[in-house]
DNA sequence: TGTACATCAGTGAACGCGCGTTCACTGATGTAC
DNA sequence: TGTACATCAGTGAACGCGCGTTCACTGATGTAC
C-alpha cells in the first residue's frame, strides 16, 4: 500500500465522493465514518487524517454533492448554452433520477435534512440555490417574472421529485413526475406568452 | 402517581403527540426514546409497556403527525366546507408554518425522510397523501384537469415549504413562499378560464 | 549508487458515551369475600 | 364497610452494542550525504 503524499489527495478525494453519495442516498445523518471509509478502502482510523470531524466531513460532502449532482447539471445551461427548460425538466423530473439519489441533486435529496440543521449546513445549500434560481431564470422565457416563475419551479421540481420517492414503486410515483413537468411549462408558456 | 388501567390511555396520548411534534421537529431518525418519555413526563423504562419497538412508534408518530398537522388541515375543506384554494394556500405557504414544523404538515417536515424509509412506512404517508390529493383537486376549478393541478400545487406546497426551511432568516424565505402562491393560484386560473 | 534517517499516510486496538432494550421491583388501584 | 390479595403501569438499574474519536505503532516514500 503505497503512502506518498500525492496519493493523500486521491484518499480525501476516494472519502468525499463516497460521502456525497452516501448523504443523498441516507439522508445526512445515517452516515458512518466506518461504513464510509470502507467504501473509500481505508480503516476508519484513517479518517482524522483527512478531516477533524464528522461534521466537518458532512459539511464537505453537502458541497461535493451540490456541485456535482443533477441540480448543478439543471443549472448549467448557462455554461452549456445548449440546455432548454425542456431539457432541464426530462432529466430533473425523471424516473431515473428519482431512483438514483445517490447520483442526483443535493437539493431534492438533502433540502429536508439541511432545513432542520445549523445555519453554517444551511447557508452551504442556500448559495447553490440561488446559482440555481439565477439559471433558471435564464432558461425561462424572458418575461418580468422569470425571478418568480424560476423559484415557483425549483419548488415544484424539489417537491415532485421528493414525493415521487415517497410513493416508489406505485404508478402515482411517474405521474407526479409528468403533472409536474406539464406545470411548470404551464406557467413558462403563460409567463412567455402573457407579458411584454 | 396514579396507576389506574384508565390513565394508561392517557400516558399513550402523551408519548404519541410528543413524538409526533418530534419527528417532525427533528427528523423522523432523531427520536430518542429517553428524550421522548421525558417530555411525556415518563421514565424511559415504561417506553416498553407502550410499544414494541422504536420502530413501532415511529409508525405510530407518522400517522399522528400526519392525521393533526397543517396537511390534514388543507385537505380538510370538504369537511369543513369553507376553504377555498386561497384560504389553504394562505395558511399553509405562511411564515408561521414554516416556523412551526413540529406543529405544521407531515409532508413538508418528513417527505424527504419517509423516501428514504422501507416500504410499511411510506405507505402510511402515501395513504394520507391520496386522500390530500383529492381534496385538493375539490378545492381547484372543477376543469378536467383538476386532478392533475392538485398534484402539481402539492409539489409546488410541499417544495416551497422545504425550501423556505433552507433559507430560515434570509428575506428569500418569505419571497419563496409567496412565488409558490402566486405560481398556484396562476395554474387555478388557467385551468379554470382555459378548459370546459 | 548506496546507506541511514526522517516523514507521514494509514492501521487497528482501545476508550467513552449514548441509546435501545430488558427486567426485577414498587406501589397504587381495583376486586373478592 | 373492611381486609387480603391480584393486577399492572411505571420505575430505574443494568446490559450490549455501535459509533465517534484517540493514539501508539507500522512501513513505504523521499531525502541527506
Amino acid at each position: 500500500m503505497g503512502h506518498s503524499r500525492a496519493e493523500k489527495a486521491h484518499s480525501r478525494e476516494r472519502i468525499i465522493s463516497a460521502a456525497a453519495r452516501q448523504i443523498r442516498e441516507a439522508g445526512l445523518e445515517r452516515i458512518s465514518i466506518a461504513e464510509l471509509m470502507k467504501e473509500a478502502d481505508l480503516t476508519h482510523g484513517g479518517f482524522y487524517g483527512h478531516f477533524a470531524s464528522r461534521s466537518e466531513l458532512i459539511a464537505a460532502a453537502l458541497e461535493r454533492a451540490l456541485a456535482d449532482g443533477e441540480g448543478a447539471s439543471a443549472s448549467a445551461m448557462k455554461a452549456r448554452g445548449s440546455r432548454t427548460l425542456k431539457t432541464i425538466l426530462n432529466s430533473y423530473l425523471s424516473p431515473a433520477h428519482r431512483d438514483n439519489a445517490g447520483a442526483g441533486c443535493a437539493i431534492s435529496a438533502l433540502a429536508g435534512d439541511v432545513g432542520r440543521a445549523g445555519p453554517e449546513v444551511r447557508a452551504i445549500m442556500t448559495q447553490r440555490l440561488e446559482e440555481y434560481f439565477a439559471s433558471m431564470s435564464e432558461a425561462l422565457g424572458d418575461g418580468p417574472e422569470a425571478d418568480d416563475h424560476a423559484v415557483a419551479a425549483w419548488c415544484t421540481m424539489v417537491g415532485a421529485v421528493v414525493l415521487s420517492r415517497v410513493f416508489k414503486g406505485d404508478q402515482r410515483s411517474d405521474a407526479i413526475l409528468r403533472q409536474a413537468r406539464k406545470a411548470i411549462l404551464q406557467l413558462d408558456g403563460v409567463s412567455s406568452t402573457a407579458s411584454g
